[in-house]
RNA sequence: GCGGUCGUAGCUCAGCAGGUAGAGUACCAGAUUGUGGCUCUGGUUGUCGCGGGUUCGAGCCCCGUCGAUCGCCCCA
């Protein structure tokens, strides 16, 4: 037996409906923001990810997956959106059409990692962009919409943190008094932490090692390293939540982990998914766009993990299985009389009705225990003596009343 | 990439001192020779994750490997 790659996953019938429940809470959410969908290429060259991500974070050192084509060319399966989305944007020219540009997307990403509960080799994201807004404004649109995707979903239970790593300076500021201060005490951090503070300092904040945590207490506080347009920026953003009345909380030692994210920072968690407890996180990149040899152009935004909402959705108990698929079944009493059954299938298609007409010449019985457990509404009845006559019966399962109509008359019967 | 636990019918699981595999459910058929849902009766299904080793004999012991899961790392 041939069994799926690692981390990877069918999504077989009886999870779809939940899926498809999903996707079109995020597309109606999203048009009710009047974000557009945009979808990109599932792998595109490696630079578009290896220049925006950053070269020390774990996605582009070890996660992703990369090779080289028969052309010799160096692709990479799309670890996220948010890059391959500028440069898609800067491709196509959209930013020079409009000076805001607001986009969503739904689809699977690619990382190399050890597989975990909620944590696949293909995921699958939704998210969406504020293009072309250097203000809080955006910042806290593009959290409103977050947010109210999340309550559309029937997700009572999760936090909202956030944070600012402020403009470049001010980050600069902090990271090296940062530095400083972990410096001091680099003899009692971790392993781990020791090797990030030359690599990456910032993300030292994260650990979640017991020999961290009480050196990271009492670290400075990017908060009190913010330069007046980073304080206003970030002062705006929570004074406009509180008037529109999003919850959420501070959280001074959130750092995301991508290379391209300034001011507003911010994570979705839930405690019922164990130690990957968030379920969305994004931020604002006013870079990128340089970065990715675009003009400048300011930018926020946010993705949320599909797989991961679905956990909490399952452990909520929320589920949205079609009761029933099929409204009518159509029970052929012999296999002479099945030139009969398609045409009468066809008629109540053509009225809009799901239909299932038997295939496997199975008995009568047989044909009414699968519409029974198919919990279809009607059964129609095609059997010789009614065929005779020009008729056939039509038997709702609920009740068990049966009646005879003419075939003719089937197109006025009401389901 | 590192550590813990686990891997038996489609599904949920049992199995023991190492002696050639079982239950429930699902599915199929019959009881009811033109009619479902309840009940009863009968039936099908397994390379016991895979490979190697120990043994007269291994689902059970040993080694390796793959996969799942939990934690680390990181993130959605």
């Amino acid at each position: 037996m041939i069994n799926t790659v690692r981390g990877t996953k069918d999504i077989i019938p009886a999870m779809v409906s939940d899926w498809h429940f999903v996707e079109s809470v995020f597309r109606n959410t999203s048009k009710l923001y009047a974000y557009q969908e945009l979808r990109t290429p599932i792998f595109e060259k490696t630079e578009v990810f290896s220049r925006s991500i950053g070269d020390d974070t774990d996605i582009v050192n070890k996660e992703m997956y990369t090779f080289k084509d028969k052309g010799d060319e160096s692709i990479t399966l799309r670890p996220e959106q948010t890059a391959a989305l500028v440069r898609a944007v800067i491709q196509n020219g959209l930013d020079r059409e409009s000076s805001n540009l607001r986009l969503y997307y739904i689809g699977p990403y690619f990382r190399y990692e050890r597989p975990q509960k909620g944590r696949l080799r293909q995921f699958h994201q939704y998210g969406a962009e504020s293009i072309g807004s250097p203000n809080p404004e955006a910042d806290v649109e593009i959290l409103l919409l977050a947010n109210k995707v999340i309550k559309e979903l029937g997700i009572s239970d999760y936090k909202l943190l956030i944070n600012t790593l402020g403009t470049e300076n001010s980050r600069q500021n902090y990271k090296n008094a940062l530095i400083e201060y972990l410096n001091q005490n680099k003899e009692s951090l971790s392993e781990e932490s020791q090797s990030r503070l030359q690599t990456n300092p910032l993300r030292v904040l994260d650990s979640k090692s017991e020999k961290d945590i009480s050196i990271i207490e009492k670290a400075p506080v990017i908060l009190d390293y913010l330069d007046e347009e980073s304080a206003n920026h970030f002062n705006t953003v929570t004074k406009l939540l509180d008037a529109v009345g999003v919850k959420y909380v501070i959280q001074p030692k959130l750092v995301r982990g991508l290379d391209y994210y300034c001011h507003t920072v911010f994570e979705f968690q839930s405690s019922v998914l164990g130690a990957q407890d968030s379920f969305g996180g994004g931020g604002r990149y006013d870079g990128l766009f340089a970065q990715l040899g675009g003009k400048p152009n300011p930018a926020v935004g946010f993705a949320m993990g599909i797989e991961r909402i679905l956990l909490i959705l399952e452990a909520m108990k929320i589920t949205h299985k079609e009761e029933s698929e099929c409204d009518v079944y159509v029970v052929c009493g012999n296999k002479e009389l099945s030139i009969y059954a398609n045409q009468i299938a066809e008629i109540f298609r053509n009225k809009g009705a799901r239909v299932i007409s038997d295939i496997n010449r199975r008995s009568m019985k047989a044909q009414f225990k699968e519409a029974n457990r198919l919990n279809a509404r009607y059964s129609v009845i095609i059997a010789d003596e009614e065929v005779s006559r020009n008729s056939v019966i039509v038997k709702n399962m609920a009740s068990s009343e049966q009646q005879e109509i003419e075939i003719s008359k089937l197109e006025e019967f009401e389901i």
